[in-house]
Order: structure tokens, then sequence, then C-alpha cells
DNA sequence: CTGAAAGCGCTTACAG
DNA sequence: CTGAAAGCGCTTACAG
């Protein structure tokens, strides 16, 4: 690769003078800024990013570290969405890779060894002690779904609450009250105001909760059909169950029909995130739709904002949930054929 | 951060003594090495990879171009491969963002400024002028399902020809002649191999080929809609379709359910990649399973072994494919029932 | 408008 | 065993 003293010695002008046309300094005269631009086409010259960041203190870098699997049809629909706002700005994706066979590995000092301009978060446990470090390092930091914020970190979520409540009073329309709320864990700000919304849905529809009825599990098919199958021991099961993802409702509808049972005609089924899977899985799923796309755009934006404006402090931003309704829901059926 | 320069006056050394203790040199006196070392600690130093890597002329990153969708679950199966190859390796995965914005965008430049220590490469067009230039620029490469190599640049792939021979064997025990072949675009050599594999399984069966029965479209659901609607028109209409992607597959058979036909009743269909969504997807696809992760890690793990030796020229690695049946497969029907 | 020089945080001969 | 110095490829005051 031409160095840009290559391209200083080739123009016969001075490395700095070089430099200043790359950065479009205005203090060149066009005669040098024409022949410097020349000879950087000619020699195929592009600036060693490394170096620049040496000196800038930057390295147009944006971390991320993907502790799931890149098969959760969440974290790729949200990386295509950061994927997208990140094209045309100037910055790389750098994923960061984990060293497990050092105990001591930390995340954040992996940040600042390589520099990255700013971080992505998604999936991190709120006590996860590399998420308060994080905070602690003044890395502008976006976290997704996370209710925490800094000095300089903000997140962005979903309105997680209505759409639960949307979700409740599809069913209640439909004439269901042994309605259950089938949820990840419920100590973090997206679980907690999902169960606000369920158990505000149905006291807005006069329904009583049902402690029996709320199960708490992990957010994968697996999840749901596990706490499915509970629920179908139930004496007095449920008609209709709201999921709060997609994988969950498709675990939970699996076992459902494997227990003889099927969906919607006995049970109704909702789920959440209206993820790729939701439409091709059959029945297709009636579900609250969040934008994930928008949020990984969102937050690569407003991350990028930080970055390059030290004062910016972002306020928490909230996209829109609804509910779409496909196959997986319908009217109660007559209470004799239960 | 502290610099390697804080450290060396925190621990009354020169920096050249803390950078050999820093990378293991064996000429350092165990006194100064442990003095350093706590030094380091104590000071949360960790070195500047940008700055290790200005005077190595390295960057510890492999450097990945997603053309695609990240929803697309062969890329997400890959990249999980990918990940975990690279957990432990001391390298990044760099995702180079494109610029759409340049027309004179040269991926191949962006490595070059990137400093990327080797690129993987999947789903590129081997007519690709960008493909070329990266074979040119020496960066060690290794390219996924593309038949092509260089001096710096080897492939992985599955082994194609065999998977669709299988497919082809199971349907034709099951009684089945009119075997339709459904793939994505045949300019390439997966797409070759793949087709081979449908006119040597037809032969070795004693079944000819009708060039009717051979569709060709994208690996997309839309794709393989396309081609089974078309399939659908014929007079005499395929008991059996082989698709080249479970994508296709999905999408075929929902439009065999939506025009009144069932599967596998009246339509056998088979996949191919064996992804997460086939299994997910009722009824469960029959397909030809291809190690994805596999190919993944094995093509990180023969990129850094190029990276670290330079008269390294790996052979072409063929993963296995194996045919997985599932529900999407049946004996053919009595023919009167045609 | 142009360029010499210092410096970003490292590594590596080389001398001692 | 230790360290001074040059250099990796850039940018940025600063002087002219």
């Amino acid at each position: 690769m031409a160095s840009i003293h290559d391209v200083a010695k080739e123009a016969g002008v001075s490395v700095a003078t070089v430099s200043k046309v790359i950065n479009n300094y205005p203090d060149v005269s066009d005669k040098t800024r024409k022949k410097v631009s020349q000879t950087i086409k000619k020699l195929k010259y592009h600036p060693n990013v490394a170096a620049r960041g040496l000196v800038k203190g930057r390295s147009w870098t944006v971390g991320v570290f993907v502790t799931t699997s890149f098969t959760n049809p969440f974290v790729t629909e949200l990386l295509e969405g950061i994927k997208t706002a990140l094209q045309n700005s100037g910055y790389d994706l750098l994923h960061l890779s984990t060293r497990f066979d050092d105990p001591t590995y930390s995340f954040v000092e992996h940040c600042l060894s390589r520099n990255v301009d700013g971080v992505v978060g998604f999936g991190i446990d709120r006590n996860d002690p590399h998420l308060e470090e994080l905070l602690d390092s003044d890395i502008p930091t976006m976290l997704v779904d996370s209710d925490i914020q800094g000095r300089r970190a903000a997140y962005i979520t979903t309105e997680n609450k209505t759409g639960i409540m949307q979700a409740v009073a599809h069913l209640a329309e439909l004439g269901h009250s042994r309605i259950s709320f089938v949820s990840g864990e419920l100590d973090n700000a997206v679980g907690q105001l999902r169960h606000e919304g369920y158990v505000e849905g149905m006291k807005s529809h006069k329904l009583s909760v049902n402690p029996a009825y709320v199960k708490i599990s992990d957010y994968s098919m697996e999840g749901g059909a596990q706490a499915m199958t509970e629920l179908l021991e139930l004496e007095e099961r449920p008609t209709a169950v709201v999921c709060t993802s997609d994988m969950m409702a498709i675990g939970a509808i699996n076992v459902i029909h494997r227990s003889g049972l099927s969906v919607p005609e006995d049970i109704s089924v909702i789920g959440f995130d209206n993820t790729y899977y939701s439409e091709i899985f059959s029945p297709a799923l009636t579900t609250v739709n969040q934008n994930i796309r928008s949020i990984g755009s969102h937050a690569i934006e407003t991350l990028i904002a930080m970055i390059e404006n030290a004062d910016f402090t972002p306020s928490v931003v909230t996209e829109p949930s609804n509910l779409v309704v496909r196959c997986t829901t319908a009217q109660l059926r007559d209470k004799s054929a239960l």
C-alpha cells in the first residue's frame, strides 16, 4: 500500500499538504489540490485508518458484543437495522470476540484497547458487572431494552406495556377471560413493563389475574414449550396465552398441537416481536409488532450523534408497538365445549 | 487510558522493557517482569491495538462484508460458526459497512485502509469485480461456496452434488418419477454441482429429466413460490420437488397449500441447508443438511492459518452433506389418484 | 498557501 | 538484562 509519503514525493509536495487535501482543508491552492488528488488516484492511495486513529484518538468503529446466538431472530433483525444505519456513516461495526480462556477478560478493556468510538449493547443483564464498568468508562453507549442511563449512555426500547395491553384487549374482545401470560424474566425493565401491561390490561377489562396463569421462563422455543406444558396440566387451563416472544409462542403452539388441541380453535396464542418467523410459521402468528430494525438504526444514529458531540445527552426513545392479528387468535368457543 | 509510557514511568523502567514483558520476551529479569506486571495491573493498562498494529502492519481483525440480509438463515448460521471460531483467537470480526454514496467504493480498498489481516467472503458473485481485486490484493481470503482460488485465497463448500443425489434417491425410492428441481442461479459452482447431482441422480434411477421441471429462481421464499406457481400450471405437474434452499422449499409449500393441494400427500418437497427454519416450519422440512456452522468455523481456522503462515496454501475443504427426512416427503400416491 | 517538526502508542534492532 | 532511538502512517499547531 502506498503511504502518504509516497504520495507526497510523487506529487512533489509535503506530507502535511497531502494530509490537508485528504481532509479537505481549505488552505490549499486549487493547483496543488488537483495535483495531489491525481496522485492519490494514480497510486490508489487510501489513508491508513489505524494511523489516523492513533493521532485522533478514534477508530471510526462501533463495538458490539453478541452474547446470544446470531440465529436469534431478534438479534438478527437488530443487526440488520444496525447495518443499514452504518451504511455511509463512515463507521464500521467491530464485533468483539470474547475470550473465555481469560477469567480476567473485560469487555470494557477490550473496547478500550480497540479504541472503539462507541458501543451498542443488547441482551445485557442489568446486574452484569461489565455493564457497570462500561457506564463508568465514558465510552458512548446505546443500550437496547435496558433501562439504564449514564453520563454517556442512553437506551432505546419499545412500547412494551401498551403492546401487551393491546394483546390482552384483543383477546378480551374475542371473549377470553382465562388469559395466561408467558414471559421471560421479570427482573428487568422489559419484563416488568410487559407484566404491568398484562395486569393493567386484565384490570381494564374487569378480568382477574390468576397467579397460576403467569409463567416465567426464557424467551426461547423451549421456554415457551415448558410454560405451556405446565399450563396444560392445570385443572382449568387458559383459553388464551400471551407470550413475550415469537419463539415462545411457537414453542407453546407446538406443545398445544402435540397434546391434541388446536390453535386457535382451542387455545389462542399471541407472540411478541413480529419477527420473520411469525409470518412463516403455520399457523401465522398473531403477535405484537416491534420495529426492531428501526430500533437498531435509531440506536446507531443516536450513538453516532453522541460520539460526534460530547455534550449530546440523548433522551430515551420508545418505539411504538402494535398488534398484528393473524391466525393464532379466535373467538372463544362456547363454554360448554370446554 | 494509561499508555506504555505511564507504565514505564510508574515502574521505573523504559518503555522498551514494558513492551518486552507485554510480549513475553525472555530477556527480562524475573524481578523487572514482576514489577512491570504489577504496574500494568495497577494502572489497568491495555496495549492500544491500533498502535501495535501500525508498527506490525497488522490489525488482528478479520473483515467480512455482509451483502445479504442478516435475517438470511444461511448467513446467520455461518456467522455463528465464525463467531465461535473467533473466540479466543485474538482476532475480532470487522463488519465492513458499504458506502453506497460513493460510486468508486472499493471493498478491497476498504480492507486495505482498515488493514484487515484476512477476509471471509460469501454470497459473492464470481464475476464481481470486487472479487478479482480481492484476489489480486494478496489479502488472505477464505470464500464460502465460491470455487475460486488464488495465491492467498481458498474456499470451503459442501458436498452439493451428493447432497442432491441423496434427495433424488430418496424420492425415487418413494416411487416418484416426476421430480422437479427448483434451484438458484446455475452460473456458479454451487448451482452447477447441485444441478449435476439432480441430473445424475435421475439417471442413476433411470428417470428422465424433463426440462420443464427445472426451474431457476433465487434462493428466497419468493423465489420458491414463483417457481412452484409455474410448476403447478404445467399440464402434468411434478409429484415431487427438490429445492436448493429451505426458504425456497417453504415458499413452494405455501404455494402448494394455497392451491388446495397438500404436502406431502399430493406433492413431496425437499429443502436444502437444514437451517433452523426447516425444523420450526410445519410440516417440518425434509432437507439436505449442510454443516453451515462448521463451514463458518473452518473458514476462520483456515484463514487464521493463512494469516499466520505466509507459505500456507490451504486445500479446498468440502464438508459432508446428508439428507434429513422429516415430514414433507411421502410415498407416491396411486397413479389413478393424480 | 506550504512545509518542518512533534507526537499519537507502540515495537524492534542495536548498543551497552 | 536494559534502554535510547528510529520508525510505523498519520495530523496538527506553528512558522514562514
